[in-house]
DNA sequence: TAAGATAAGAGGGACAT
DNA sequence: ATGTCAGTCTTATCTTA
C-alpha cells in the first residue's frame, strides 16, 4: 500500500505529496552542457502542457529598446495568430474545460497532485479516443478521476466523485466502466485493508480494532468469501464484528455511514463474515 | 432505540436467442 | 440487438429485544 499522499490519519486531509521535484534548477551560468531543466515542469493539466509561448505586449526587443514601426505591425499580426490558434480546435476546448474542472475536483476531494495528473492522462486517451461523443464532459471527468483513484489506491468512491461535480451516479458508473475498456486500464485489486483505515478514521475507531477486523478480513480472503463484495461493506462488517468482541461497540449505522454503505449491507457481510470466524 | 428481518426495486454482467 | 437469469446493493417498513 503505497498512495502517493500524506494524508492525515483522522480526518483524510491530504497534507502534501511524495513527489517532489528535485532535479537541478536552470544551469547556464556554470556549465552550458547542462539544461537538463530549463523551465517550470511540463504538467498534463494544463490543456498546452504548459508549454505555450506567450508574445508579451510590451514593444520591446530583449535588450529593451524600443521597436521599429514594421517590427511592431508584425508583431501584431504575430499576437493575433497565436491567439487564434492557441484555442483551435473543438477538442482543445474541450480539454481546457476539462481540466479545469478536474483541478475543481481535486481541491474539493483533497487529492494528490500525483491523482491529478493522471486523470488529466486519461481523460486526453479518452478524448483521442473520440470517446466522449454523446456523453457529458462532467460524467467524463469524474470517471477519469475516479479512475485515477483506483489506479493510485486512494479510496474514494464513485459516490463522492459524482457528488462532487454534480452527475449522477449512473452516468459516472458508465463512463468509468468505457474508459476502463476502451483503454485497457488495469487496476489493482480492491485492498480491504486500506478500507478500514478510511472508515476507521471517519468512525473514530481504535487501533486494536483496526487490526483485529484485519486479522478477520485476512482470513475471510483465504476462505475466498471476498470476491465479488463489496469491499467498503466487507470492511465495514469486519470493522464492526471486531467492535463487539472487543467490548468498544459502535452501532451498525456509525459503521454503514462512515463507510458509505447501507446498514443491510453491513449485515449481510456479517452473515458470512460470523460463518469463519 | 438499536438490531434484525423482509420485500421491492435498480443497475449491470453473463449468456442465449 | 434484445431478453432472461442470478446475484448484489439500496431503500423502506415492520418486528423484536
Amino acid at each position: 500500500m503505497d498512495s502517493k499522499e500524506i494524508f492525515c490519519s483522522k480526518c483524510g486531509f491530504v497534507v502534501d505529496e511524495k513527489t517532489d521535484d528535485r532535479r537541478p534548477d536552470r544551469s547556464f551560468g556554470e556549465s552550458d552542457s547542462n539544461r537538463s531543466h530549463a523551465g517550470d515542469k511540463s504538467s498534463l493539466v494544463r490543456h498546452d502542457r504548459g508549454l505555450s509561448t506567450v508574445i508579451h505586449s510590451v514593444d520591446r526587443d530583449s535588450t529593451g529598446n524600443p521597436l521599429s514601426s514594421t517590427m511592431k505591425s508584425s508583431l501584431v499580426r504575430l499576437r493575433r495568430w497565436d491567439s487564434i490558434s492557441r484555442v483551435k480546435s473543438n477538442d482543445e476546448r474541450n480539454l481546457r474545460y476539462a481540466l479545469g474542472e478536474i483541478l475543481k475536483l481535486k481541491e474539493k476531494l483533497s487529492l494528490s497532485e500525483a491523482i491529478s495528473e493522471k486523470a488529466a492522462y486519461l481523460y486526453r486517451k479518452a478524448l483521442e479516443k473520440k470517446l466522449i461523443r454523446g456523453r457529458s464532459i462532467s460524467a467524463l471527468v469524474a470517471a477519469s478521476l475516479y479512475a485515477a483513484c483506483r489506479a493510485s489506491e486512494t479510496p474514494r468512491t464513485i459516490n463522492e466523485v459524482a457528488n462532487a461535480i454534480g452527475v449522477r451516479r449512473k452516468e459516472v458508473t458508465a463512463c468509468y466502466r468505457l474508459i476502463f475498456r476502451e483503454l485497457d486500464l488495469k487496476m489493482p485489486v480492491v485492498d480491504t485493508v486500506s478500507c478500514i483505515a478510511k472508515i476507521a478514521s471517519n468512525a473514530d475507531v481504535s487501533e486494536k480494532i483496526k487490526r483485529d477486523a484485519i486479522k478477520i478480513l485476512k482470513k475471510a480472503e483465504r476462505q475466498h468469501i471476498l470476491a465479488g463484495k463489496h469491499p467498503m461493506g466487507m470492511a465495514a462488517s469486519a470493522l464492526y464484528l471486531a467492535g463487539i468482541s472487543a467490548g468498544e461497540i459502535k452501532t451498525q449505522r456509525d459503521i454503514a455511514d462512515a463507510a458509505g454503505v447501507t446498514e443491510v449491507t453491513v449485515r449481510q457481510r456479517c452473515k458470512s463474515l460470523r460463518q469463519i470466524t
